[in-house]
DNA sequence: AGGCGTTGGGAAAGCGCGTTCCCACTGCAT
DNA sequence: ATGCAGTGGGAACGCGCTTTCCCAACGCCT
């Protein structure tokens, strides 16, 4: 028994299917009310539910918006999809799910089926990569996404730029000042801190990651420290622990050569590139018998909510993830309340907190 | 501009729109090679991508699946939504996302939508209600549902039955012990623990919570112990901080009449009905001068992956969410190759475990 | 009273695709 | 040469809805 038809209900309110149209979903001319009354009580008995698709094939919008994470039971994407829903819920759309794991020729499939779905808008959240090995599929998720918006599609890009896209109508930038605020920390990190930087970053040509790394460098420099020593690793928990695991051997051996340090002042602040690594090393390192901050500082990215309960306090860079959702999806909402064009504009600014906490700071 | 449609692909290849659908999708008929090739050739030239609306419309399927969840960014739900987007994926659906809160209401707004986009299956996760003010949106919510399952859907439900849907094909339901595992939970402690018992949980009325309120108990009883007070909050973090600092107050008071049980072994063990809640109840007894286990104990439910990083090691029954979403999902895909009917079955059994970590046990 | 603008409703043409039915054509046996 | 089954392709319909166009009826003015 499939469900009934628009056409059934005009039959049962003895009206013809344009009325019943008419009356049930938001046209321009209001039928008699007499007739609206009948149309309306036919909808009921018979428990009918329009058809979205066709309605979206009769009017081409689908009211359907894309989101592309990388995964979703991370607390950074899964903030943003927060944001992404919150919005769509108020613009009477819904959310198409997509988790990608980075890949590159993943978010290209993604982003067809996407468009197959001739969804309204595509949010895409997550670092895009530079690696040479992803060349490719970033030039085939270019490719994808041009078409999309050649074809009318808006999308929001979160974080950075997709490498290779064309500078088209319709192509929304949220952009995120992390290479600022990565120099931002590293200076305050450096005011209260004398020793070593050792920095935990994800694999080269992740973007979001190569900004970070970068900033925190020349804030570095701007204190007139030198640049410091970076960890490659995957840019989640396992790779944070990875490296946690690395920078505990050291530690070790530093604690071997000059037993005195022992007690004293540490001598290494890490500065991984997002907050989940962080919390991988903090793990690692607890793990070995160190502890956050008696031998070591550490500080993260983003202010992930998990944060929020994690011990030591950790220091980061806070950065409004929900509402960075929010607005990547408005922005593909066509020209704001401000009357500005939603013309391949870099979209609306987001900006971040530097905030410390236990982690590095030093007590005695 | 708009999308290329398979009649231009056709005109392209010099064939029919027949022909070309026959050899672009998946059909019985196979084409002659040569045709074939033209054809794919044209629709490569052109960008094609096919209409999934008016693929779905035709063939009405929509190879969509409709998650509905209270809060995409809670650890518990994304964690579900994890395995939901795993399944979806190698079947090559798309997952539809909808948070609700938990009011009913907006779940069958949700259901409805879902069934509005024609969605294959309907996977519903979070606890039920049963509190009297929701009564009416329950009944709403289950006639939804029946409607959907008559019209042929089919919906996994995680957790419970909703209340009120009848028994009807095309309705799976993953059940989860919680109420033997907070019995078994109960006993585990009550074995270490000679002191009060406290439960925390969500308001009365909310089923998931419920049941292992009640499992905990007759754990409790099982174990010649005296029931449980329960402090009824909001079920999630913020409850559970409210819950914890009335149980800072009382501990307060507690060490005030009696001074001389300073530093002895806690009289007090915690059970938060989940695991956020447990981590709020913890935040407000710290936020309160009071450490975990030294003062007190607590245990949760879920073990959500965050925990992996909370300190102290958070007591919990271990529930593999990743799981239940899968096979919620997979409840939907009609019959399992073990050759089971997908008749209003219980569908597959979960198990989960019971989990002791520092957070219950008590060092001198 | 006749012309005209206005209103309320229906008929019909798509939207883009899948699918059934039908036809022309081939290869083989008779 | 004629019959047949078998094959490759096209015409046409339907999926459920929106929307344009058209027509009848009505009220108003001069």
């Amino acid at each position: 028994m499939a469900a009934s038809t628009l056409t059934e209900v005009a039959r049962l309110a003895g009206v013809s299917p344009a009325t019943a149209s008419r009356v049930l979903n938001g046209s321009a001319r209001k039928p008699g009310p007499g007739v609206s009354e009948r149309v309306r009580q036919a909808a009921e008995a018979l428990g009918y539910i329009p058809n979205a698709q066709a309605q979206a094939l009769a009017k081409s919008s689908s009211g359907l918006v894309g989101l592309i994470v990388h995964d979703i039971a991370d607390p950074y994407f899964s903030a943003i999809a927060r944001g992404v829903q919150e919005v769509a819920r108020e613009q009477h759309k819904m959310v198409l799910l997509a988790t990608t794991g980075g890949t590159p020729a993943d978010e290209k499939e993604a982003v067809a089926a996407f468009a197959a779905r001739r969804a309204d808008a595509i949010v895409i959240a997550g670092s895009r990569s530079s690696r040479p090995e992803d060349a490719q599929g970033n030039a085939e998720l270019a490719a994808e996404l041009d078409r999309y918006c050649r074809n009318g599609g808006h999308v929001g890009v979160v974080g950075q730029a997709i490498v290779g896209a064309g500078a088209l109508d319709g192509y929304h930038l949220v952009e995120v000042p992390n290479e600022e605020l990565a120099a931002e920390l590293a200076g305050k990190l450096a005011a209260s801190h004398s020793g070593d930087f050792v920095v935990i970053g994800g694999p080269e040509g992740l973007i979001t990651s190569d900004d970070r790394i970068r900033g925190f460098q020349s804030g570095l420099a701007a204190a007139g420290r030198p640049a410091a020593e970076v960890l490659r690793a995957s840019f989640n928990r396992a790779g944070g622990y990875d490296a946690g695991l690395a920078l505990a051997e050291r530690l070790r051996n530093a604690r071997q050569t000059e037993p005195a340090n022992e007690g004293a002042r540490p001598d290494l602040c890490i500065f991984a590139a997002n907050d989940v690594m962080a919390i991988g090393a903090t793990a690692a390192l607890r793990a070995q018998g160190f502890r956050i901050p008696r031998d070591a500082l550490i500080a993260g990215f983003d202010d992930i909510e998990t944060l929020r309960d994690f011990r030591p306090g950790l220091s980061t860079v806070r950065l409004p993830l929900e509402e960075i959702g929010r607005l990547a999806t408005l922005s593909t909402a066509g020209p704001g309340p401000d009357g500005t064009e939603g013309h391949h504009d870099d979209g609306p600014a987001v900006t971040g907190q530097v905030t410390l906490r236990r982690s590095t700071e030093w007590t005695a």
